[in-house]
DNA sequence: CGGACAAGCTGA
DNA sequence: CAGCTTGTCCGG
């Protein structure tokens, strides 16, 4: 043999879960590392891949071709480790990490690395957070809750004050908000994707979910901002998410990590040290709640009780959140009283404008009449959006606008002092004095095991639009629920009361973070949980509705579990973790 | 994944 | 038994 390089590599392909073998043409055979980017010729086609290993024993009696192209650099050893891991963690395949791992555009060196901290020496007095933060990062894991109108990236400035950071923000926008601070204060930042090399040779990195795939030179602290938000963790599958992701890689390192929120998930108390600012300090991050008593509300009032007919006439800019869509999603004749129903399959049906009457189960239309005796009146029991906003707009004298997820025309209209839309459209607001969540009871009592984080979340969210007490901020939340613990939270400016109840109730159900579960769903399912059995603690619910719940007693259970099944042909699909169940 | 090839089905 | 479909294996 020639004693050229032999490189081993890793189809970017993720159906082919196996290693090639190519050597290494002498012209590239000096740059070429571990981890790089390169093209080969496999059965007869280009493929990218990765170079997972370097000068390795082929296997013997096969004739190696040379690498197709080097496309320049990719993720570093350690996330090679990572994503091996990851795939273990979430039921995936390496190559999907890597994906995310790779620089978007081809990197063929990297810049020389920035100085970790290039501005004033000490940078002033750290605040009440600052110190907070200070003795975060003190400890290997912790967790720092820090109520919503208080600004996170204070813990993200004092981690890139000790050495290059890795800093991880649920949305765009608050990413890019960290990092315009962090540059501003001289801190050599780099923004993911785009500063992608710039980060690897060294700087403190700042994005969104996939940042935490990023290559950080000299990596000396993680900070994941707003850990429970939703956006972290990735919908299709492999569900991984990102402070997850984040505190392994952290762990690895040796470095510490740090996860900020409002409303700390139970997953990070269980896995980190809480750590707050005062009570009375955290309370006055939190804005004013005017807790509405449905009960005892007038039931003619409907969504729009006279208290909140009093915030809407004020002068103030009033953000309603409704979560649903269309006009009516029940509705009963007004002359007999029968329910509107569905003449094709006997499920509700919703009225999503002012003419058609629309069945979400089977997608059947018609006309706005009663199937029962012919009426053209139908009340809606249960408004949708559209339709309380034509009632707010009779109501304030002044236009309002109804504001969905998808940002488009109208989302923003920043002329409205009123808007209404469902919780999604919460995202499109820019500035509100007001919040308020016209029926809460629908996010508290949701049939997701998560729900009352998530509604604690939801409303974090509002309180953080519309600042703290001391800004004047406002939220106005409507239940037929007052003592409910969600309810309460927000009232005390207390995320306590959640934990506490929520954790003694996830215990008795042995549901996250006091089980690991998995949701397998797709056509090869069946086959699937029937490979899999019920190891060693091990149990799988279901099926309803085609899916199956796997639920073990931790993580290595779980997916050991999986890992050790094997796949049967057809689409499959293993969420680990799923957040919407 | 996508091509190669082998084993099974159909029709005369 | 050609001509086609379906399934399984393999790629360096």
């Amino acid at each position: 043999m020639d004693g050229g390089r032999v490189a081993r590599v890793l189809v970017d392909e993720p159906a082919i879960d196996k290693r090639f073998d190519y050597l290494v043409p002498e012209s590239v055979g000096d740059q070429v590392r571990v981890g790089d980017r390169v093209r080969i010729a496999l059965a007869g086609r280009r493929v990218g891949g990765w170079v997972m290993d370097l000068d390795v024993d082929p296997p013997p009696g096969v004739e190696l071709r040379p690498l197709a192209r080097w496309s320049g650099r990719g993720p570093t050893p350690d996330l090679l480790e990572l994503a091996g891991w990851a795939a273990w963690r979430w039921a995936g395949r390496p190559a999907s990490f890597l994906r995310t791992a790779s620089p978007e555009r081809v990197v063929t060196g990297l810049p020389s690395p920035a100085a970790p901290w290039a501005g004033p020496s000490g940078g002033g007095e750290p605040g009440p957070v600052g110190r907070l933060a200070a003795e975060a990062l003190a400890r290997p894991r912790s967790v720092v809750r820090l109520p919503p109108a208080t600004d996170p990236t204070d813990v993200a400035l004092a981690a890139a004050r000790r050495g290059h950071t890795l800093v991880l923000c649920p949305t765009a926008a608050l990413a890019r908000h960290v990092a315009d601070r962090l540059d501003r204060v001289g801190v050599a930042v780099a923004r993911h994707p785009h500063d992608w090399a710039l980060g690897a040779a060294g700087a403190t990195v700042v994005g969104t979910r996939a940042a935490a795939w990023a290559p950080v030179g000299h990596l000396a602290a993680v900070v994941v901002i707003d850990e429970h938000d939703e956006a972290h963790q990735q919908e299709q599958a492999p569900t991984w998410h990102a402070r997850d992701v984040a505190a392994e890689r952290a762990r690895r390192a040796g470095v510490p990590c740090t996860l900020t929120s409002p409303v700390p998930s139970l997953e990070a108390l269980a896995w980190g040290e809480l750590l707050t600012l005062p009570r009375t300090a955290e309370r006055a991050g939190w804005p004013v709640v005017d807790v509405v008593d449905m009960r005892r509300e007038d039931p003619r009032t409907g969504l729009l009780p006279p208290r909140l007919v009093a915030v809407l006439r004020s002068d103030r800019r009033v953000v309603c959140i409704l979560n649903r869509t269309g006009r009516a999603r029940v509705l009963a004749c007004a002359a007999c009283g029968e329910l509107a129903r569905c003449e094709r399959c006997d499920a509700n049906v919703t009225q999503p404008d002012e003419h058609r009457l629309v069945c979400l189960r089977c997608g059947a239309e018609r006309p706005v009449v009663c199937s029962a005796c012919g009426g053209v009146r139908l009340k809606a029991l249960r408004q949708g959006v559209t339709r309380v906003r034509d009632e707010l707009e009779a109501l304030v004298g002044e236009p309002v606008a109804e504001i969905s997820g998808a940002p488009g025309p109208g989302a923003g209209d920043p002329g409205t002092r009123v808007v209404v839309g469902t919780e999604a459209g919460l995202h499109q607001v820019r500035r509100a004095d007001v919040v308020a969540f016209l029926d809460v009871d629908q996010e508290l009592l949701a049939p997701r095991y998560r729900a009352a984080e998530q509604a604690l979340g939801l409303v974090a969210r509002a309180a953080r639009l519309v600042g703290g007490k001391e800004r004047g901020g406002r939220l106005v939340v409507q239940t037929f629920l007052p003592q409910h613990e969600v309810v309460q939270a927000a009232l005390h400016g207390d995320p306590a009361r959640v934990a506490d109840a929520e954790s003694r109730r996830r215990e008795l159900l042995r549901f996250p973070p006091s089980a690991a579960l998995a949701e397998v769903s797709g056509p090869a399912a069946e086959a699937f949980v029937a490979a899999l059995g019920t190891p060693f603690g091990v149990e799988v619910l279901g099926p309803a509705d085609g899916r199956w719940l796997v639920r073990a007693p931790d993580h290595a259970a779980l997916c050991g579990a999986l890992a050790a099944t094997e796949r049967p042909p057809g689409r499959l699909r293993v969420a680990v973790d799923p957040p919407r169940i």
